[in-house]
RNA sequence: GGCCUCGUAGCUCAGUGGAUAGAGCAGCAGCCUUCUAAGCUGCGGGUCGAAGGUUCGAGUCCUUCCGGGGUCACCA
């Protein structure tokens, strides 16, 4: 890494120049503006206390002994504080030799270490999978693979939410008003079908309610009493004495349920090395709340219920175990995390859930903090922000959730219609067509929320969010398919693919156009890296846009096929494989395709 | 109310304490006889919520205030 050989030769030239010691971290290394000369620059105002000189003279000082003392350093200039180095053409060149047809550059190899377990998705059997999952499952997904690039093993978990009050109103509602209808029998997916009976019964809750108010019942008093709310947890109370009739109506409709989701997951293009279930895990926390009430670190109230305070962490009391014995969610979590350790000996238990639960996560790691669990630390909420609409915040009594089939079957049907406008799918046989369509739909969607940092709130605006021009995925679906198109043009005029790997561009001068592309190229390790650092997807977007932007200009400003030059067009020619290679894998690591051709 | 978090162009978003704060969309004006125009080029658009402070240097760090969101359940 030049980076690194930089910032060691930097501390070496301040200790000959200036005999002072300094630390990396004083070294300040990026890289350079595009108005000025040079490739690299270092910021030399924190060395002018050891130099006691001008920045200028102390950036022509440092300059000048890199010059002397650094092959690949051919140049400098100084602009105020600023030293801007030029690296040499040849570091260009044998950096392009080397990686241009290696279509593993930028990805670390796996290490034999323990690995990291990713959960995602965590859905609830009540209902189909909406915009908050999607933003979700995207994350999660492709956190799991930038941390595979960067070495690490991955293990992707589900826990699904499948038992409770909740899942009892679905039940309860179809048992009722059901009529016997089936997902066969409807024709209606069956996770939907589900959710319609979650909504059915709140709508009949709600009737409910009101006709006790209008007979002089206080409002909160109503919401306890109503029938159809007694009548769900008695049928809870039923689940968990394992009544036959009920497990039975429980296992059909959440049957009915993973059939759906595992449709939208395959549509999304998303998977899960292991699925675990509340309803196998939920009373997996009791035996560790047993173990911390001995060891003192939990206590029991009068009433039987568990509590452990954490006011010495800054945090409350936090209840573990209700008056009747039964968990909250705070229980199973420390349960599933104790099994996840049991089981991987992860490096990190990483979560990914919305940052509403932030103060959940936190006691979370403190419990097992004060129960001696050493591994407490490893647990990592990613935390991602709410996805809002533009009259605000999704709620889905009041129907404006917005559904993940319904979504991405719009993103289809508009890459269609945007697709046959522009008359690019003329000579595609309907297969090809309606497989660019997704790939086309899916990478708009998916790269549209991926690019944004995931910590923010992000809004999407169904109508108008998302566009097939600009910084999108469809435009860097383009670029690579552009560059394919070129590299299967030049196989037709017989510019052999081993011809371009033969030949290096020695003694060739790079047009600034290839010279740019090929240095935002050099940053995608580092990029790489950085990312799976701060498992954030948005700077690889962010990434891959300026990459496909600057091959853009170079594709429109510079010839390629029409060179007479052998040697510079076969570098361009390898210009094109490589960008080619690093948009595809940096694509990858987001969870989107790009076509051959659109 | 306590704690957390966000506030950058009309809109959506970038911006490891460093140079003149950037993109896209929207608007306007150009570029297809040429490797795919889902592209490229140019123009306009900013009190970085406000005020203090730290620093050679602040959109970025600290304090206060204003505004939005979240959270503080024997819900999950």
């Amino acid at each position: 890494m030049i980076e690194k050989l930089l910032e060691i030769k930097i501390i070496e030239a301040v200790r000959a120049l200036y005999s002072t010691e300094i630390l990396p971290t004083q070294v300040q290394l990026q890289k350079t503006r595009k108005d000025f000369d040079g490739d690299y620059t270092i910021v030399v105002f924190p060395f002018t206390k050891s130099s006691r000189k001008s920045p200028e003279t102390t950036a022509n000082d440092i300059g000048t002994y890199l010059v002397e003392h650094m092959e690949q350093v051919s140049a400098f200039n100084v602009i105020k504080g600023f030293l801007n180095l030029v690296i040499s053409g040849s570091y260009w060149n044998g950096f392009y030799a080397r990686n241009f047809s290696n279509n593993k550059f930028g990805f670390v190899p796996q290490m034999d270490s323990n690995p990291f377990v990713v959960e995602y998705s965590s859905p609830n059997t009540n209902k189909p999978l909406h915009l908050g999952h999607i933003r979700n499952n995207l994350l999660g997904f492709s956190v799991a693979r930038i941390l595979e690039a960067n070495g690490h093993k991955v293990i992707r978990v589900n826990l699904v939410n499948d038992r409770g009050i909740h899942i009892c109103k679905s039940m309860l509602a179809w048992k009722r008003w059901g009529d016997g209808e089936t997902p066969s029998s409807s024709g209606i997916k069956g996770d939907h079908l589900v959710g319609k009976y979650y909504v059915i019964f709140d709508q009949q809750y709600k009737k409910e309610i009101e006709k006790l108010i209008s007979l002089g019942i206080s409002k909160d008093e109503a919401a306890k009493s109503a029938p159809l709310i007694l009548e769900a947890q008695e049928m809870l109370r039923k689940w968990e004495a394992n009544d036959d009739e009920i497990i039975s109506l429980w296992k059909l409709m959440n049957g009915w349920v993973y059939e759906g989701f595992e449709q939208t997951y395959q549509t999304m293009g998303i998977s899960f090395d292991k699925t675990y279930y509340e309803s196998k895990t939920y009373l997996l926390g009791k035996s560790l709340v047993d173990e911390g009430l001995q060891a003192g670190a939990l206590h029991r109230r009068a009433d039987g219920s568990v509590w452990i305070d954490l006011s010495s962490d800054g945090l409350d009391e936090k209840l573990l175990l209700r008056s009747d014995g039964t968990s909250v969610y705070m229980t199973q979590d420390l349960g599933t995390a104790q099994q996840r350790y049991n089981e991987f000996t992860p490096e990190k238990l990483v979560y990914v859930v919305g940052n509403e639960q932030e103060y959940h996560f936190q006691v979370l790691a403190k419990v097992f903090k004060h129960m001696g669990k050493p591994w407490y630390d490893s647990i990592f909420h990613l935390s991602y922000g709410m996805v809002e609409l533009p009259e605000g915040k999704m709620k889905s009594r009041e129907g404006t959730v917005v559904d993940a089939d319904d979504l991405m079957e719009e993103m289809f049907r508009t890459a269609e219609i945007t697709t046959r406008e522009l008359g690019k799918v003329d000579d595609f046989s309907s297969e090809e067509a309606v497989q660019l369509f997704r790939i086309i739909g899916l990478g708009a969607l998916k790269y549209f929320i991926l690019k944004v940092d995931p910590k923010k709130n992000m809004l999407f605006n169904p109508t108008e969010s998302i566009d097939f021009n600009g910084n999108t995925g469809p435009f860097i679906q383009y670029t690579y398919a552009r560059i394919q198109s070129v590299l299967r043009n030049a196989v037709q005029k017989d510019f052999l693919p081993n011809e371009i790997g033969a030949l290096q561009i020695d003694n060739v001068e790079l047009l600034p156009q290839e010279k740019e592309v090929l240095r935002i190229l050099h940053q995608f390790p580092g990029i790489v890296n950085e990312a799976g650092d701060s498992l954030s997807p948005a700077l690889i977007a962010n990434y891959i846009y300026e990459l496909a932007c600057e091959f853009n200009r170079f594709y429109h400003d510079i010839t390629i096929l029409k060179e007479t030059d052998l040697v510079r067009r076969n570098f361009r020619l390898g210009l094109c494989t490589f960008t080619g290679n690093v948009i595809k894998n940096a694509m990858w690591l987001l969870g989107i395709d790009v076509p051959q051709r659109m």
